[in-house]
DNA sequence: ACCATTCCAGAAATCGATTTCACCGTCAAC
DNA sequence: GTTGACGGTGAAATCGATTTCTGGAATGGT
């Protein structure tokens, strides 16, 4: 509550005097020492409101994800975290919920906040980043990115990933193999399918009525797996093409009683906190935490004034 | 980018009368038309730090959590989070990683930044939000509380929540009940040891060897679970205080094969993503959302000038 | 002893919104 | 016809920091 002034007539000097101790410009060490004092003496804390308005930029950078509970998302905040943290910036996590609305508002508000930079996952293929871009804010997209805007990325090969956790299932002897993807509006779901497509045409021919679009959560696989094994010629085997689906469609076969290997299943993502090494299960591993680090250094770099041409940065899921 | 000043003059008003259509106060139909026609073609959104500094007070709560990954302080988010949209309220995420100094920086920033109030889930029992207290700012503790201040908390009885679990152990005919619990200086960790040790007490004599204080993430139930296992006379079975260390000590007892109900187990909240329904565990559940919300709608009440003595909500988690 | 740097420090402008205050019309009441 | 109330509007103050500009003091080189 107290302010910059206050401090100041406190310790006999101007406003002025007292930024500058707090910004560690010269100032003689008599006044420096009383400025410290009296700002000790009033619990003084800078309003980073102040500081900002002026400054045109706070030192904080937003991080907006579809789904703050699945842990691929969180431990890709980590990665986020501990580069920004260590550059001296802090994060605020946004989770938009797989919802435009939502992720337009936080993006509003990192542009009215003037926040340093944003990392979007972003919530579909037509999210919409041309007010930060507009107004210069840097942007990079991680893990999906948004169609039509050229701007710096960090992802994995997805389509590469989603053949060969398909080919894993062919493979292991299995012949109908059925995918379970996201939302078709969301790259990571359709790449991941293209894959599955792939390794699927290069065995045989494509039967698309395997395919299920579902909503990349515990729910959606339970119901895509559902409809999966409920039909007349049900698949042999299923990729999943993330790990929350994954859980979810792991608990239906456990209902059913058809527990990989029975039924084949290959994840693309971590599965996570599992109890057992699921050997029976072919998974993708996702550089999630890297994804994250990756992102931020990109960010940092741009914040910093860095110029060239938009990057995107692949990164390799090192397949197991 | 652009400012009140230059819609202000695009549209041919004052400022004040551009903020005042904004904030929905009265202007005449044909001004208000010209300002709102002016503020879309500059694109405009109002500065939330321009208007912060000037209100004195943001629409962001900060909701600090001590582990991010751990999905019952993200169920718990959900849970502050949709109350708080509902509210107008943005919820920014900070992770203290239950690590004081980061938690200390959070704290200061939810200060500096005028944000409406805090949600904390301490890293610990001496946390320090005189901080907030001194400026006034509202803060509601959850999950555990800090020492030493008098402000409102949301909790569970963990103490009869531990004395369950441990009971229901000792009723399935086990006899060395032993305690994996969190750091000594979190009061959700020493209260579910305490109830531990009722329950053991009320059976017969406690054996303290058999408490083991952990990290409260899967490595610590590793760890813990380890040394347990290694004692020349093991428990033949274990209660664990939180949900990631229930997920390590399985992890565990998998790969010696021991399994429950080979050897028994009761956990403290719910495991997370569990793939098979644990028929052989015992778990407290934890009402994390509720949490959250009930946090939310206290906090919301203190912003609203609510002004009653300090308020100790404790949630009844339904045993099962 | 003199001039040129360099260093300190204060006054005042600035960031962009909100809000008080004062003023002007208009309209209703008496 | 005067008074009072009220709605609409703009000028200017305000929030609390940073920063430019300026002047004075101190330092150093010759």
């Amino acid at each position: 509550m107290a302010t910059i002034y206050e401090v100041a007539s406190m310790a006999g000097v101007s406003p002025a005097t007292v930024s500058r101790v707090f910004n560690g410009q010269n100032v003689s060490a008599d006044k420096a020492r009383r400025v410290r004092k009296a700002a000790k003496a009033l619990s003084f804390t800078p309003s980073r409101v102040a500081r900002t308005l002026r400054m045109r930029s706070s030192q904080v950078i937003a991080l907006v994800i579809p789904d703050i509970e699945n842990p691929f998302f969180t431990s890709m905040a980590r990665g986020v975290e501990d580069v920004a943290q260590a550059a001296g910036y802090s994060v605020v996590l946004c989770n938009s919920d797989e919802d435009h609305g939502k992720e337009a508002r936080y993006l509003d508000i990192a542009v009215g906040a003037d926040m340093a930079g944003v990392i979007l996952a972003a919530a579909g293929d037509n999210s919409d980043v041309s007010g930060l871009i507009a107004r210069n804010r840097p942007v990079v997209a991680v893990d999906r990115s948004p169609h039509g805007f050229d701007i710096d990325a960090v992802t994995v090969d997805n389509r590469a990933g989603g053949r060969e956790a398909t080919r894993a299932l062919l493979d292991q002897g299995f012949t109908r193999i059925g995918c379970v993807t996201g939302p078709g509006d969301v790259e990571t779901a359709t790449e991941r399918a293209d894959g599955w497509r792939d390794a699927v045409r290069a065995a045989g021919a494509v039967d698309e009525r395997y395919l299920r679009f579902a909503d990349f959560r515990v729910d959606g696989g339970h119901k895509a797996m559902r409809e999966l094994l409920d039909m007349p010629e049900p698949p042999d085997a299923v990729f999943v093409a993330n790990n929350l689906m994954g859980v979810g469609a792991l608990q239906v076969l456990s209902q059913r009683g058809a527990m990989p290997p029975a039924v084949g299943m290959a994840v693309f993502g971590d599965l996570p906190f599992a109890v057992m090494a699921p050997m029976a299960i072919t998974v993708i591993p996702l550089p999630a935490r890297h994804l994250g680090v990756t992102a931020a250094k990109l960010l940092l770099d741009r914040i910093n004034g860095d110029d060239q041409p938009p990057r995107t940065v692949v990164l390799r899921n090192h397949a197991s």
